[in-house]
DNA sequence: CGCATTGTTGAGAGCTGTCAAACAGCGTGG
DNA sequence: CCACGCTGTTTGACAGCTCTCAACAATGCG
Protein backbone atom coordinates (compact mmCIF):
# COMPACT_ATOMS: atom_id res chain seq x y z
CA UNK A 1 0.00 0.00 0.00
CA UNK A 2 2.63 2.58 0.81
CA UNK A 3 4.55 1.42 -2.10
CA UNK A 4 1.44 1.85 -4.28
CA UNK A 5 1.06 4.96 -2.80
CA UNK A 6 4.56 6.43 -3.81
CA UNK A 7 4.18 4.68 -7.43
CA UNK A 8 1.38 7.11 -7.77
CA UNK A 9 3.66 10.30 -7.26
CA UNK A 10 6.26 8.76 -9.16
CA UNK A 11 7.62 11.16 -11.72
CA UNK A 12 8.15 8.68 -14.75
CA UNK A 13 5.25 6.43 -13.70
CA UNK A 14 3.28 8.14 -16.98
CA UNK A 15 6.55 7.51 -19.33
CA UNK A 16 8.09 4.53 -18.21
CA UNK A 17 7.58 0.66 -18.66
CA UNK A 18 4.90 0.87 -15.90
CA UNK A 19 2.38 2.55 -18.27
CA UNK A 20 2.99 -0.02 -20.67
CA UNK A 21 2.04 -2.70 -19.27
CA UNK A 22 -1.09 -4.14 -18.01
CA UNK A 23 -2.67 -3.22 -14.93
CA UNK A 24 -1.96 -6.93 -13.39
CA UNK A 25 1.86 -6.91 -14.23
CA UNK A 26 2.08 -3.34 -12.75
CA UNK A 27 0.59 -4.08 -9.38
CA UNK A 28 2.88 -7.58 -9.51
CA UNK A 29 6.13 -5.27 -10.05
CA UNK A 30 5.37 -2.89 -7.10
CA UNK A 31 6.52 -5.24 -4.27
CA UNK A 32 9.91 -5.91 -6.27
CA UNK A 33 10.09 -2.40 -6.36
CA UNK A 34 12.79 -0.83 -4.16
CA UNK A 35 13.97 2.53 -4.66
CA UNK A 36 17.50 3.80 -4.58
CA UNK A 37 19.66 6.70 -4.69
CA UNK A 38 22.96 6.81 -6.31
CA UNK A 39 25.87 8.99 -6.39
CA UNK A 40 27.37 10.43 -9.59
CA UNK A 41 30.32 8.73 -11.24
CA UNK A 42 28.89 5.07 -9.45
CA UNK A 43 29.15 1.99 -11.50
CA UNK A 44 25.93 0.37 -11.57
CA UNK A 45 26.76 -2.10 -13.91
CA UNK A 46 29.72 -3.74 -15.77
CA UNK A 47 30.15 -7.52 -16.89
CA UNK A 48 32.24 -8.08 -13.83
CA UNK A 49 28.71 -7.78 -11.22
CA UNK A 50 26.17 -5.88 -10.42
CA UNK A 51 23.89 -7.70 -12.89
CA UNK A 52 22.09 -8.76 -10.23
CA UNK A 53 19.08 -6.07 -10.72
CA UNK A 54 17.76 -4.08 -13.36
CA UNK A 55 16.14 -0.19 -13.08
CA UNK A 56 13.97 2.29 -14.30
CA UNK A 57 15.46 5.86 -14.14
CA UNK A 58 13.50 8.15 -12.16
CA UNK A 59 15.77 10.98 -12.30
CA UNK A 60 19.51 11.47 -13.83
CA UNK A 61 21.33 10.09 -16.67
CA UNK A 62 23.75 6.69 -16.90
CA UNK A 63 25.74 6.48 -19.36
CA UNK A 64 26.85 2.96 -21.25
CA UNK A 65 30.20 3.10 -22.00
CA UNK A 66 32.66 0.62 -23.98
CA UNK A 67 36.19 0.39 -23.48
CA UNK A 68 39.26 -1.28 -24.37
CA UNK A 69 42.57 -2.66 -22.93
CA UNK A 70 44.36 0.10 -24.78
CA UNK A 71 42.22 2.91 -22.76
CA UNK A 72 40.23 4.23 -25.86
CA UNK A 73 36.39 4.21 -25.24
CA UNK A 74 33.06 5.11 -25.93
CA UNK A 75 29.87 6.23 -25.02
CA UNK A 76 27.46 3.87 -26.60
CA UNK A 77 24.17 4.87 -25.26
CA UNK A 78 22.53 7.48 -23.03
CA UNK A 79 19.75 6.64 -20.62
CA UNK A 80 17.07 9.46 -19.67
CA UNK A 81 14.61 9.61 -17.20
CA UNK A 82 11.90 7.19 -17.51
CA UNK A 83 14.33 4.77 -19.82
CA UNK A 84 15.40 1.15 -18.54
CA UNK A 85 19.06 -0.18 -17.38
CA UNK A 86 19.80 -3.48 -17.93
CA UNK A 87 18.75 -6.55 -19.68
CA UNK A 88 17.05 -9.67 -19.00
CA UNK A 89 18.54 -12.56 -20.70
CA UNK A 90 21.37 -11.18 -19.82
CA UNK A 91 24.31 -11.27 -22.63
CA UNK A 92 28.16 -11.28 -21.90
CA UNK A 93 28.10 -7.45 -23.00
CA UNK A 94 31.63 -5.71 -22.11
CA UNK A 95 29.48 -2.92 -21.06
CA UNK A 96 30.05 -0.38 -18.35
CA UNK A 97 26.92 1.90 -17.08
CA UNK A 98 27.62 4.74 -15.09
CA UNK A 99 25.92 7.29 -13.10
CA UNK A 100 27.11 10.68 -14.90
CA UNK A 101 24.68 12.90 -12.46
CA UNK A 102 23.08 11.58 -9.32
CA UNK A 103 20.27 8.97 -9.53
CA UNK A 104 17.33 8.14 -8.32
CA UNK A 105 16.27 4.62 -9.90
CA UNK A 106 13.11 2.18 -9.29
CA UNK A 107 14.74 -1.47 -8.52
CA UNK A 108 14.26 -4.64 -9.43
CA UNK A 109 15.56 -8.17 -8.31
CA UNK A 110 16.84 -9.82 -11.69
CA UNK A 111 15.52 -13.11 -10.60
CA UNK A 112 11.77 -11.99 -9.34
CA UNK A 113 12.19 -9.15 -12.54
CA UNK A 114 12.48 -12.37 -14.81
CA UNK A 115 9.82 -14.57 -12.98
CA UNK A 116 6.70 -11.92 -13.34
CA UNK A 117 8.04 -11.75 -16.80
CA UNK A 118 7.35 -15.02 -17.68
CA UNK A 119 4.08 -14.95 -16.90
CA UNK A 120 3.11 -11.23 -18.30
CA UNK A 121 3.68 -11.15 -21.87
CA UNK A 122 2.61 -7.46 -21.91
CA UNK A 123 5.82 -7.04 -19.57
CA UNK A 124 8.14 -8.65 -22.44
CA UNK A 125 6.53 -7.13 -24.94
CA UNK A 126 7.30 -3.66 -23.64
CA UNK A 127 10.78 -4.64 -22.84
CA UNK A 128 10.89 -5.72 -26.31
CA UNK A 129 9.56 -2.58 -27.97
CA UNK A 130 12.17 -0.94 -25.49
CA UNK A 131 15.01 -2.79 -27.13
CA UNK A 132 14.04 -1.70 -30.86
CA UNK A 133 14.04 1.61 -29.23
CA UNK A 134 17.54 1.88 -28.08
CA UNK A 135 18.25 -0.12 -31.47
CA UNK A 136 17.17 2.67 -33.62
CA UNK A 137 18.42 5.11 -30.97
CA UNK A 138 22.27 3.48 -31.64
CA UNK A 139 21.88 3.33 -35.17
CA UNK A 140 20.90 7.07 -35.15
CA UNK A 141 24.05 7.65 -33.28
CA UNK A 142 25.94 5.21 -35.81
CA UNK A 143 25.08 7.98 -38.42
CA UNK A 144 26.28 10.80 -36.05
CA UNK A 145 29.36 8.63 -35.75
CA UNK A 146 30.45 7.87 -39.02
CA UNK A 147 29.04 10.72 -40.93
CA UNK A 148 29.27 13.90 -38.90
CA UNK A 149 31.60 16.79 -38.39
CA UNK A 150 32.68 17.72 -35.19
CA UNK A 151 30.01 20.90 -35.70
CA UNK A 152 27.20 18.27 -36.23
CA UNK A 153 28.05 16.57 -33.49
CA UNK A 154 27.92 18.66 -31.22
CA UNK A 155 24.85 20.63 -31.59
CA UNK A 156 23.24 17.02 -32.27
CA UNK A 157 24.82 16.17 -28.87
CA UNK A 158 22.88 19.34 -27.14
CA UNK A 159 19.70 19.15 -28.81
CA UNK A 160 19.54 15.62 -28.17
CA UNK A 161 20.20 16.29 -24.66
CA UNK A 162 18.02 19.48 -24.10
CA UNK A 163 14.70 17.63 -25.30
CA UNK A 164 15.89 14.51 -23.26
CA UNK A 165 17.02 16.25 -19.74
CA UNK A 166 13.69 18.41 -20.21
CA UNK A 167 10.65 18.10 -18.33
CA UNK A 168 8.20 15.67 -19.53
CA UNK A 169 6.98 16.61 -23.28
CA UNK A 170 3.59 18.03 -21.46
CA UNK A 171 1.21 16.61 -23.66
CA UNK A 172 1.12 18.72 -26.76
CA UNK A 173 3.21 17.78 -30.02
CA UNK A 174 7.05 17.47 -30.98
CA UNK A 175 8.62 19.26 -27.75
CA UNK A 176 10.66 22.55 -28.07
CA UNK A 177 13.63 23.20 -27.05
CA UNK A 178 14.36 24.32 -23.56
CA UNK A 179 15.79 27.60 -23.22
CA UNK A 180 18.21 26.74 -20.77
CA UNK A 181 19.18 22.92 -19.19
CA UNK A 182 21.67 21.41 -17.48
CA UNK A 183 24.42 19.28 -19.09
CA UNK A 184 24.27 15.56 -17.70
CA UNK A 185 27.93 15.15 -19.26
CA UNK A 186 31.41 16.49 -18.40
CA UNK A 187 33.60 17.79 -21.17
CA UNK A 188 35.11 14.67 -21.66
CA UNK A 189 32.27 12.71 -21.62
CA UNK A 190 30.16 14.75 -24.11
CA UNK A 191 33.83 13.84 -26.14
CA UNK A 192 33.31 10.09 -25.32
CA UNK A 193 29.88 10.25 -26.62
CA UNK A 194 30.80 12.31 -30.01
CA UNK A 195 33.90 10.15 -30.32
CA UNK A 196 36.03 13.06 -30.44
CA UNK A 197 38.50 14.44 -28.08
CA UNK A 198 37.91 16.80 -25.26
CA UNK A 199 39.90 19.50 -27.28
CA UNK A 200 37.74 19.64 -30.16
CA UNK A 201 34.10 19.65 -28.26
CA UNK A 202 35.71 22.50 -25.88
CA UNK A 203 36.42 24.56 -29.23
CA UNK A 204 32.98 23.59 -31.26
CA UNK A 205 31.67 24.85 -27.85
CA UNK A 206 33.53 28.45 -28.65
CA UNK A 207 32.42 28.67 -32.20
CA UNK A 208 28.78 27.92 -31.47
CA UNK A 209 29.06 30.80 -28.10
CA UNK A 210 31.00 32.91 -30.88
CA UNK A 211 27.91 32.46 -33.35
CA UNK A 212 25.12 33.37 -30.89
CA UNK A 213 23.38 30.18 -30.76
CA UNK A 214 24.18 29.50 -26.97
CA UNK A 215 25.93 30.59 -23.93
CA UNK A 216 27.01 29.23 -21.01
CA UNK A 217 26.89 29.94 -17.46
CA UNK A 218 29.58 27.69 -15.05
CA UNK A 219 30.90 24.29 -16.39
CA UNK A 220 27.34 22.62 -16.96
CA UNK A 221 24.63 25.43 -17.61
CA UNK A 222 23.26 25.91 -21.25
CA UNK A 223 21.22 28.54 -22.43
CA UNK A 224 20.07 28.04 -26.20
CA UNK A 225 19.58 31.21 -27.92
CA UNK A 226 18.50 30.43 -31.24
CA UNK A 227 17.26 26.80 -31.51
CA UNK A 228 16.73 27.15 -35.18
CA UNK A 229 20.12 27.51 -35.97
CA UNK A 230 21.04 25.10 -33.33
CA UNK A 231 19.06 22.39 -35.43
CA UNK A 232 20.54 24.07 -38.36
CA UNK A 233 23.96 23.34 -37.38
CA UNK A 234 22.96 19.87 -36.14
CA UNK A 235 22.43 19.10 -39.73
CA UNK A 236 19.78 16.63 -38.57
CA UNK A 237 18.23 15.91 -42.18
CA UNK B 1 3.97 -31.43 -46.24
CA UNK B 2 6.14 -29.62 -49.21
CA UNK B 3 7.00 -27.05 -47.18
CA UNK B 4 8.09 -29.07 -43.97
CA UNK B 5 10.54 -31.11 -46.30
CA UNK B 6 11.76 -28.22 -47.71
CA UNK B 7 12.14 -26.54 -44.38
CA UNK B 8 14.46 -29.54 -43.50
CA UNK B 9 17.01 -29.03 -45.93
CA UNK B 10 16.74 -25.40 -45.24
CA UNK B 11 20.23 -24.32 -45.26
CA UNK B 12 20.15 -22.05 -42.07
CA UNK B 13 17.39 -24.17 -40.21
CA UNK B 14 20.06 -24.93 -37.28
CA UNK B 15 20.79 -21.45 -36.66
CA UNK B 16 17.93 -18.97 -37.63
CA UNK B 17 14.92 -17.84 -35.58
CA UNK B 18 13.12 -21.44 -36.28
CA UNK B 19 15.32 -23.32 -34.14
CA UNK B 20 14.72 -20.99 -30.77
CA UNK B 21 11.11 -21.34 -30.80
CA UNK B 22 8.77 -23.91 -29.62
CA UNK B 23 8.41 -27.03 -32.17
CA UNK B 24 4.45 -25.69 -32.01
CA UNK B 25 4.99 -22.59 -32.93
CA UNK B 26 7.70 -23.71 -35.77
CA UNK B 27 5.07 -25.78 -37.17
CA UNK B 28 2.60 -22.48 -37.44
CA UNK B 29 5.08 -20.61 -39.13
CA UNK B 30 5.72 -23.36 -42.04
CA UNK B 31 2.34 -22.70 -44.08
CA UNK B 32 3.02 -18.56 -44.40
CA UNK B 33 6.41 -19.10 -45.31
CA UNK B 34 7.39 -18.65 -48.63
CA UNK B 35 10.90 -18.91 -50.57
CA UNK B 36 12.09 -15.86 -52.92
CA UNK B 37 14.64 -15.08 -54.53
CA UNK B 38 16.30 -11.63 -55.38
CA UNK B 39 18.53 -9.80 -56.91
CA UNK B 40 21.72 -8.19 -55.87
CA UNK B 41 21.00 -3.99 -55.40
CA UNK B 42 17.49 -4.56 -54.98
CA UNK B 43 15.69 -2.25 -51.79
CA UNK B 44 13.50 -5.07 -49.85
CA UNK B 45 12.12 -2.64 -47.05
CA UNK B 46 11.98 1.08 -46.92
CA UNK B 47 9.76 3.76 -45.32
CA UNK B 48 7.81 4.01 -47.86
CA UNK B 49 6.84 0.26 -49.11
CA UNK B 50 8.27 -3.15 -48.90
CA UNK B 51 7.07 -3.12 -45.00
CA UNK B 52 4.37 -5.92 -46.02
CA UNK B 53 6.54 -8.70 -44.92
CA UNK B 54 9.29 -9.82 -42.54
CA UNK B 55 12.30 -12.14 -43.53
CA UNK B 56 14.90 -14.88 -42.70
CA UNK B 57 17.75 -14.76 -44.74
CA UNK B 58 19.04 -18.40 -45.93
CA UNK B 59 21.47 -17.13 -48.23
CA UNK B 60 23.45 -13.28 -49.27
CA UNK B 61 23.93 -10.04 -47.20
CA UNK B 62 21.31 -7.15 -46.57
CA UNK B 63 22.84 -3.73 -45.35
CA UNK B 64 20.56 -1.56 -43.57
CA UNK B 65 21.05 2.38 -44.37
CA UNK B 66 20.60 5.32 -43.09
CA UNK B 67 20.67 8.71 -45.47
CA UNK B 68 20.14 12.31 -45.76
CA UNK B 69 18.56 14.42 -48.31
CA UNK B 70 22.37 15.88 -48.53
CA UNK B 71 23.51 12.56 -49.84
CA UNK B 72 25.61 11.44 -46.99
CA UNK B 73 24.99 7.68 -46.23
CA UNK B 74 26.02 5.26 -43.40
CA UNK B 75 25.16 1.52 -43.59
CA UNK B 76 24.33 1.10 -39.65
CA UNK B 77 23.55 -3.10 -40.01
CA UNK B 78 24.58 -6.17 -41.89
CA UNK B 79 22.29 -9.11 -41.82
CA UNK B 80 23.79 -12.40 -42.60
CA UNK B 81 22.08 -15.74 -43.67
CA UNK B 82 19.88 -16.85 -40.49
CA UNK B 83 19.32 -13.41 -39.67
CA UNK B 84 15.98 -12.08 -39.60
CA UNK B 85 15.14 -8.80 -41.53
CA UNK B 86 12.41 -6.19 -40.85
CA UNK B 87 10.67 -5.79 -37.17
CA UNK B 88 7.12 -6.50 -35.99
CA UNK B 89 5.60 -3.33 -34.10
CA UNK B 90 7.52 -1.49 -36.64
CA UNK B 91 8.81 1.79 -36.39
CA UNK B 92 9.16 4.20 -38.69
CA UNK B 93 12.66 4.65 -38.70
CA UNK B 94 14.06 6.04 -41.99
CA UNK B 95 15.84 2.58 -42.93
CA UNK B 96 16.49 1.18 -46.05
CA UNK B 97 17.16 -2.47 -46.25
CA UNK B 98 18.89 -3.39 -49.66
CA UNK B 99 20.68 -6.33 -51.32
CA UNK B 100 24.33 -6.14 -51.21
CA UNK B 101 24.17 -9.69 -53.32
CA UNK B 102 21.60 -11.99 -54.89
CA UNK B 103 19.38 -13.24 -51.83
CA UNK B 104 17.37 -16.19 -51.08
CA UNK B 105 14.61 -15.14 -48.64
CA UNK B 106 12.19 -17.27 -46.00
CA UNK B 107 9.68 -14.56 -46.15
CA UNK B 108 6.01 -14.33 -43.58
CA UNK B 109 3.43 -11.97 -44.38
CA UNK B 110 3.57 -9.13 -41.31
CA UNK B 111 0.05 -9.57 -40.23
CA UNK B 112 0.14 -13.55 -40.07
CA UNK B 113 3.68 -13.33 -38.40
CA UNK B 114 2.40 -11.31 -35.91
CA UNK B 115 -0.56 -13.00 -35.37
CA UNK B 116 1.54 -16.07 -34.86
CA UNK B 117 3.52 -14.30 -32.66
CA UNK B 118 0.88 -13.14 -30.45
CA UNK B 119 -0.23 -16.52 -28.90
CA UNK B 120 3.62 -17.88 -28.90
CA UNK B 121 5.39 -16.20 -26.17
CA UNK B 122 8.49 -18.58 -27.65
CA UNK B 123 8.73 -16.53 -30.73
CA UNK B 124 7.99 -13.16 -29.38
CA UNK B 125 10.94 -13.94 -27.03
CA UNK B 126 13.56 -15.58 -29.75
CA UNK B 127 12.73 -12.01 -31.61
CA UNK B 128 13.67 -10.14 -28.34
CA UNK B 129 16.56 -11.75 -27.84
CA UNK B 130 17.89 -11.35 -31.81
CA UNK B 131 17.05 -7.72 -31.05
CA UNK B 132 19.75 -7.86 -27.71
CA UNK B 133 21.92 -9.31 -30.03
CA UNK B 134 21.43 -6.55 -32.81
CA UNK B 135 22.03 -4.05 -30.41
CA UNK B 136 25.26 -5.32 -29.10
CA UNK B 137 26.29 -5.72 -32.48
CA UNK B 138 25.01 -1.93 -33.35
CA UNK B 139 27.12 -0.76 -30.11
CA UNK B 140 30.42 -2.45 -30.94
CA UNK B 141 30.14 -0.97 -34.09
CA UNK B 142 29.64 2.34 -32.52
CA UNK B 143 33.17 1.31 -30.91
CA UNK B 144 34.61 1.09 -34.43
CA UNK B 145 32.80 3.75 -35.65
CA UNK B 146 34.22 6.54 -32.72
CA UNK B 147 37.37 5.76 -32.03
CA UNK B 148 39.00 3.20 -34.38
CA UNK B 149 41.38 4.50 -37.34
CA UNK B 150 41.02 3.69 -41.20
CA UNK B 151 43.58 0.69 -40.59
CA UNK B 152 41.17 -1.05 -38.07
CA UNK B 153 37.82 -0.42 -39.55
CA UNK B 154 39.27 -2.36 -42.47
CA UNK B 155 40.79 -4.96 -40.60
CA UNK B 156 37.80 -5.43 -38.17
CA UNK B 157 35.11 -5.64 -41.40
CA UNK B 158 36.98 -7.94 -43.08
CA UNK B 159 37.35 -10.48 -39.62
CA UNK B 160 33.34 -9.97 -38.68
CA UNK B 161 32.45 -10.29 -42.73
CA UNK B 162 35.23 -13.40 -43.02
CA UNK B 163 33.05 -15.46 -39.82
CA UNK B 164 29.98 -14.60 -41.08
CA UNK B 165 30.04 -15.38 -44.63
CA UNK B 166 31.91 -18.52 -43.94
CA UNK B 167 29.76 -21.70 -43.47
CA UNK B 168 28.12 -22.06 -40.68
CA UNK B 169 31.03 -22.75 -37.47
CA UNK B 170 30.18 -26.17 -37.98
CA UNK B 171 30.08 -27.68 -34.18
CA UNK B 172 33.49 -27.02 -32.47
CA UNK B 173 34.23 -23.45 -30.83
CA UNK B 174 35.11 -20.10 -32.27
CA UNK B 175 35.11 -20.51 -35.71
CA UNK B 176 38.49 -19.63 -37.43
CA UNK B 177 39.08 -17.00 -39.90
CA UNK B 178 38.49 -18.74 -43.72
CA UNK B 179 41.68 -18.82 -45.94
CA UNK B 180 39.31 -17.53 -48.47
CA UNK B 181 35.86 -15.99 -48.84
CA UNK B 182 34.33 -13.53 -51.33
CA UNK B 183 33.45 -10.09 -49.99
CA UNK B 184 29.96 -9.00 -49.64
CA UNK B 185 30.20 -5.64 -50.31
CA UNK B 186 32.16 -3.25 -52.95
CA UNK B 187 34.58 -0.71 -52.00
CA UNK B 188 32.14 1.76 -51.58
CA UNK B 189 29.71 0.00 -49.23
CA UNK B 190 32.86 -1.38 -47.32
CA UNK B 191 33.40 2.75 -47.05
CA UNK B 192 29.62 3.34 -46.07
CA UNK B 193 29.84 1.07 -43.65
CA UNK B 194 32.69 2.21 -41.80
CA UNK B 195 32.63 5.88 -42.07
CA UNK B 196 35.37 6.39 -44.71
CA UNK B 197 35.12 6.98 -47.89
CA UNK B 198 36.25 4.93 -50.82
CA UNK B 199 39.61 5.85 -51.61
CA UNK B 200 40.79 5.53 -48.46
CA UNK B 201 39.28 1.68 -47.96
CA UNK B 202 41.30 1.34 -51.07
CA UNK B 203 44.23 2.24 -49.87
CA UNK B 204 44.10 0.61 -46.09
CA UNK B 205 43.62 -2.90 -48.86
CA UNK B 206 46.61 -1.75 -50.26
CA UNK B 207 48.16 -1.70 -47.00
CA UNK B 208 47.24 -5.14 -46.03
CA UNK B 209 48.34 -6.48 -49.44
CA UNK B 210 52.08 -5.05 -49.02
CA UNK B 211 51.84 -5.67 -45.52
CA UNK B 212 51.44 -9.36 -46.48
CA UNK B 213 48.38 -9.96 -44.68
CA UNK B 214 46.02 -10.58 -47.85
CA UNK B 215 45.66 -11.13 -51.01
CA UNK B 216 42.69 -10.13 -53.83
CA UNK B 217 41.82 -12.03 -56.95
CA UNK B 218 39.31 -9.79 -58.83
CA UNK B 219 37.17 -7.21 -57.01
CA UNK B 220 35.85 -9.36 -54.51
CA UNK B 221 37.74 -12.45 -53.52
CA UNK B 222 39.89 -12.15 -50.59
CA UNK B 223 42.64 -14.18 -49.25
CA UNK B 224 43.54 -14.18 -46.21
CA UNK B 225 47.56 -14.52 -45.37
CA UNK B 226 47.79 -13.86 -42.31
CA UNK B 227 45.06 -14.35 -39.60
CA UNK B 228 46.92 -13.14 -36.56
CA UNK B 229 48.17 -9.99 -37.84
CA UNK B 230 44.55 -9.27 -39.25
CA UNK B 231 43.85 -9.52 -35.69
CA UNK B 232 46.65 -7.64 -34.59
CA UNK B 233 45.69 -4.70 -36.74
CA UNK B 234 42.01 -5.27 -35.75
CA UNK B 235 43.14 -4.01 -32.50
CA UNK B 236 39.53 -5.47 -31.16
CA UNK B 237 40.54 -5.49 -27.73
C1' DC C 1 41.78 31.28 0.32
C1' DG C 2 44.77 27.63 -1.72
C1' DC C 3 44.73 23.80 -4.45
C1' DA C 4 43.21 20.01 -7.44
C1' DT C 5 40.34 19.18 -11.07
C1' DT C 6 38.22 20.48 -15.22
C1' DG C 7 38.02 23.21 -19.12
C1' DT C 8 40.12 26.54 -22.62
C1' DT C 9 43.27 28.08 -25.98
C1' DG C 10 47.24 27.76 -29.15
C1' DA C 11 50.65 25.66 -32.41
C1' DG C 12 51.80 22.07 -35.20
C1' DA C 13 51.41 17.36 -37.09
C1' DG C 14 48.97 13.52 -39.04
C1' DC C 15 45.18 11.20 -40.80
C1' DT C 16 41.54 11.15 -43.80
C1' DG C 17 38.84 13.63 -47.31
C1' DT C 18 38.58 15.92 -51.85
C1' DC C 19 39.55 16.31 -56.52
C1' DA C 20 41.42 14.37 -60.56
C1' DA C 21 43.25 11.02 -63.62
C1' DA C 22 44.51 6.47 -64.94
C1' DC C 23 43.44 1.68 -64.71
C1' DA C 24 40.94 -2.85 -64.45
C1' DG C 25 37.12 -5.84 -64.47
C1' DC C 26 33.06 -7.23 -66.74
C1' DG C 27 29.26 -7.34 -69.90
C1' DT C 28 27.87 -6.22 -74.71
C1' DG C 29 28.04 -6.47 -79.45
C1' DG C 30 30.59 -6.92 -83.65
C1' DC D 1 37.06 -14.31 -79.92
C1' DC D 2 38.07 -9.68 -79.43
C1' DA D 3 37.06 -4.53 -79.40
C1' DC D 4 34.49 -1.44 -76.85
C1' DG D 5 32.53 1.12 -73.11
C1' DC D 6 30.59 1.42 -68.62
C1' DT D 7 31.29 0.92 -63.96
C1' DG D 8 34.07 0.23 -60.23
C1' DT D 9 38.74 0.58 -58.32
C1' DT D 10 43.35 2.30 -57.74
C1' DT D 11 46.64 5.82 -57.25
C1' DG D 12 48.42 10.56 -56.65
C1' DA D 13 48.61 15.42 -55.03
C1' DC D 14 46.88 18.42 -51.96
C1' DA D 15 43.87 20.54 -48.48
C1' DG D 16 41.39 20.49 -44.26
C1' DC D 17 39.73 18.71 -40.15
C1' DT D 18 40.70 16.77 -35.98
C1' DC D 19 44.25 15.07 -32.84
C1' DT D 20 48.34 15.66 -29.99
C1' DC D 21 51.05 18.11 -26.99
C1' DA D 22 51.50 21.92 -24.03
C1' DA D 23 50.50 25.93 -21.36
C1' DC D 24 47.11 28.48 -19.15
C1' DA D 25 42.56 29.77 -17.01
C1' DA D 26 38.49 28.87 -14.49
C1' DT D 27 35.67 26.31 -11.39
C1' DG D 28 34.62 24.43 -7.17
C1' DC D 29 36.06 21.91 -3.14
C1' DG D 30 38.35 21.60 1.44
Amino acid sequence: MRARLYCERCAVRQTSLCSEVSDEAARELVPIAHHRRIPAGQVIQSDHQGLGWLAIIVSGVVKLVKAQKDGRLQIVGLQYPADFVGHPYLSKNSLVAEATTPLELCCFSRTAFENIMRSHPSLEQALYRRALSDLETAREWMFLLGRKTAREKVASLLISMATRVAPPPACGKAAELPSRFELPLSRIEIADALGLTLETVSREFRHLKDAGVISTAGRRSINILSPAMLHTLAASD
